[in-house]
RNA sequence: AGCGGGGUGGGGUAGCCAGGAAAUCCCGACGGGCUCAUAACCCGUAGACCGGUGGUUCAAAUCCACUCCCCGCUACCA
């Protein structure tokens, strides 16, 4: 009988779109380590979802001015399409929003009732008397009591770190609106976790096989103390409570979302009692993935929760990853840092995606992904190495025709190349086995390094000119090899082992273990390129002509004017410090450049709208200028870079070094890059500067 | 302020928890080889006193103490 194995993966908060430090700090762990489980002969059953209740997702529904329902189901939406663009596969991916969902939460929480594991309570709840809502706390700022700093948050101060109560802040205010809250003391549930004190010591000891993050975040967190925590709010987007007295009030996200895992169960077997059997049956193990923040919630709450219903099982693994930080910065969506998968997946092939993020696995440290890495780690890495090599044996395989196992007589340096292959592939299947995904992978890559020096060496070329037995084994042994990338590769790049599989005549996924077999080293059809390097390098920096339409003195600045372009399609506003420089007349109808993509900023109450590009020097500021004849919208040129579009900050643009550049006694703008100078260009011809500038001044 | 991560050849990194001969891999530089292969592949050379100081040890990038920098989190977000 099959082993059955759950794996889990925290619920993505349904309030925006998946960026990549989500799908390497989670998903993608979480998919290699399902397909791992399948192909190793597991009967696994995996859920996740989105989380789609709590009060940001209200607020976002206020402001946008539809249903919390309506940004949930948008980003339900968004995000499950991301996963089935980068090949992450769940049995089941739930909504908190659904019927089946709200079931299953109402009958966990009545059997927490029944056992005696939750009670009643009061607390002082700050409470918006203009938005008519109680306030989480860290909606509520004001004076820090402890420094004095203004701008404390109500559940702690960011300035001296103290732990605050909303109350306790002097003038506090709603972050929303900036009203004054009112205390207001409302009754909630509580759940007793300070009941699990012992339990929880003794469970986190016992699992000491555990990532070593996750052993200190957990017991960090048990040795301050275990405190119950409210497990209700007042809100009107959420789930039920099936008490009286709450009908008005909602469960609290952190605890229904946990309890989705089991929803996921149900769901993905269809069957509601079927499922909470399973989930009675000890000798399923349990895997949950998140990255680090969510750690307390999987290795204490959750446990603790599971505790308090009494039958169900405890987690068996509990993988929290590290961060994935971009070009050195925490990827943010607000904040203009990174990219956006939609956006990724328009540029570069999954497959591609998923080398890069398992190249770079933030599995016991936080590591960083930047553009430029990732090219050159696709290109030189999985393309030149991997790819290559594959190619190599492809093709000798394919021109010498079928070779049984029979026929071949290896000599020791195929023999020993067949060990290292071995050797790799228990490795591979060991390191897996105890969620080590990256050093899976890097196992996985090294044995393609070893199999080109491998290929080498034996010359098959060469060997096919003189003797057959030579001929045969080492292309048999290449093949061999091959077979094994393709195999162990299901797990990391699904598509690629796909393909390359289907080449070997299996049309089928083939399962993974210690002595595959490969007896006949047959090539049916003439291999294709498996990859496409990728050229064209991708600039996150849109710079657009833009024509001066009118200009006008900022209301609460002397040097700065307010400047309405035209810019095809779109009018926009901008501010910019050049008054000095240019007088009103001399700016209307010019064609400047201008960033299109920055983040928009708020300066001296009035919001810019873009940057415009301009040299600096001895006080005098001088416009980068667009030729007449440039048509206003239209993007600037930089080299052969592929433009991406996505709204950046100022420091991301700062990072770019555009200088001014002499070429043919002309000084024009370049980007300074590698010690090279690139230069702007428009429809061909390069972008000027206005009026006389020295070359090397630095543009902004 | 608290918590977390990090400082290793020109750039990016591995190794550190379980201390031990020549410190890994990729890019870059230089020289050579090969031609089955996707301007690939293979070999070789130069280049790191492993942030600093002190300690433990026969032995430290690795353990301990102190110290100096960097970065992230403590806003909705892994």
């Amino acid at each position: 009988m099959k082993e059955k194995v759950f794996i889990f993966v925290a619920l993505p908060y349904a309030n925006g779109p998946l960026h990549l430090g989500h799908i390497a700090g989670a998903y993608l762990p979480y998919d290699a380590f399902r397909r791992f489980m399948i192909l190793t002969g597991r009967e696994v059953v995996s859920a996740s979802g989105s989380d789609e209740h709590g009060t940001p997702i209200t607020i976002k529904a206020m402001q946008e001015g539809i249903s919390p329902k309506e940004i949930a189901t948008k980003f339900h939406n968004v995000n499950s399409d991301i996963f089935k663009r980068m090949n992450i596969e769940f049995n089941a991916f739930i909504e908190t929003s659904s019927d089946l969902h709200k079931m299953v939460v109402k009958d966990f929480i009545t059997k927490l009732i029944d056992k005696g594991y939750i009670y009643e309570g009061n607390m002082i709840q700050p409470f918006c008397p203009h938005d008519n809502m109680f306030l989480p706390d860290r909606y509520v700022k004001g004076k820090c009591p402890k420094c004095g700093y203004e701008n404390a948050r109500g559940d702690q101060c960011e300035n001296c770190g103290a732990t605050l109560e909303p109350s306790e802040l002097i003038n506090p205010v709603c972050i929303l609106d900036g009203y004054t809250p009112e205390f207001r003391e409302t009754k909630h549930l509580f759940f007793k976790l300070s009941s699990f004190q012992e339990d929880m010591e003794k469970f986190i000891s016992e699992r000491k096989y555990w990532r070593d993050n996750v052993l200190k975040y957990s017991r960090n967190f048990i040795s301050q103390g275990l405190k119950d925590r409210p497990i209700t709010r007042d809100l009107d987007w959420g789930v039920d409570i099936p008490f009286p007295g709450y009908e008005r009030k909602k469960i609290y996200v952190w605890f229904e979302a946990l309890i989705g895992y089991i929803t996921g169960t149900v769901q993905a077997l269809n069957d509601y009692n079927g499922a909470l059997e399973h989930w009675k049956d000890k000798k399923i193990r349990h895997y949950y993935f998140m990255g680090k923040d969510n750690i307390p919630f999987h290795s204490i709450i959750w446990p603790a929760m599971l505790m308090a219903e009494g039958e169900y099982t405890l987690p068996y693994y509990v993988a929290a990853n590290e961060y994935l930080n971009f070009q050195g910065e925490k990827f943010s969506k607000s904040g203009g840092v990174g990219i956006s998968m939609p956006k990724l997946l328009e540029s570069y092939n999954s497959e591609y995606i998923r080398f890069g993020v398992f190249y770079n696995l933030p599995e016991g440290h936080d590591s960083d992904f930047s553009l430029e890495e990732f090219q050159n780690k696709v290109n030189s890495e999985l393309i030149d190495k991997f790819g290559n090599f594959v190619n190599r044996a492809l093709i000798l395989s394919f021109k010498k025709g079928k070779i049984n196992r029979d026929q071949i007589a290896q000599s020791q340096r195929d023999t020993e190349a067949e060990k290292f292959m071995r050797d790799s592939l228990k490795s591979i299947i060991n390191n897996m086995e105890n969620v080590n995904i990256r050093e899976a992978f890097k196992v996985w890559l090294e044995l393609a390094r070893y199999s080109n020096i491998y290929i080498t060496e034996r010359k098959p070329w060469e060997a096919c000119k003189k003797d057959d037995a030579n001929c045969l084994a080492s292309i048999y042994t290449s093949m061999k090899i091959v077979f094994t990338l393709a195999v162990s590769g299901q797990i990391f790049l699904p598509e690629t082992s796909r393909k390359l599989l289907s080449w070997l005549g299996y049309n089928e996924p083939v399962m993974l273990h210690e002595d595959l077999d490969y007896p006949v080293a047959h090539v049916l059809q003439k291999p294709e390129k498996l990859f496409e390097k990728i050229m064209s390098k991708s600039l996150n920096v849109s710079l657009k002509v833009a024509r001066v339409m009118d200009v006008m003195d900022h209301p609460n600045a002397e040097k700065l004017y307010l400047l309405d372009l035209d810019l095809g399609e779109e009018k926009r506003r901008i501010i910019s410090g050049i008054k000095d420089s240019y007088t009103r007349d001399a700016l209307v109808n010019k064609k400047i450049v201008i960033v299109s993509n920055l983040k928009p900023a708020v300066i001296r109450g009035e919001k810019s709208n873009g940057m415009l590009l301009a040299a600096e020097e001895d006080g005098k500021v001088h416009l980068v200028l667009a030729p007449e004849e440039a048509i206003p919208g239209s993007e600037i040129k930089i080299g052969d870079y592929n433009i991406i579009n996505e709204e950046i900050s100022i420091e991301e643009f700062k990072r770019h070094e555009i200088v001014t550049y002499e070429k043919d006694g002309d000084i024009i703008p370049a980007l300074h890059e590698n010690n090279s100078f690139i230069p702007l260009t428009i429809n061909g011809k390069n972008l000027t500067i206005d009026g006389k500038v020295s070359k090397g001044i630095r543009i902004k």
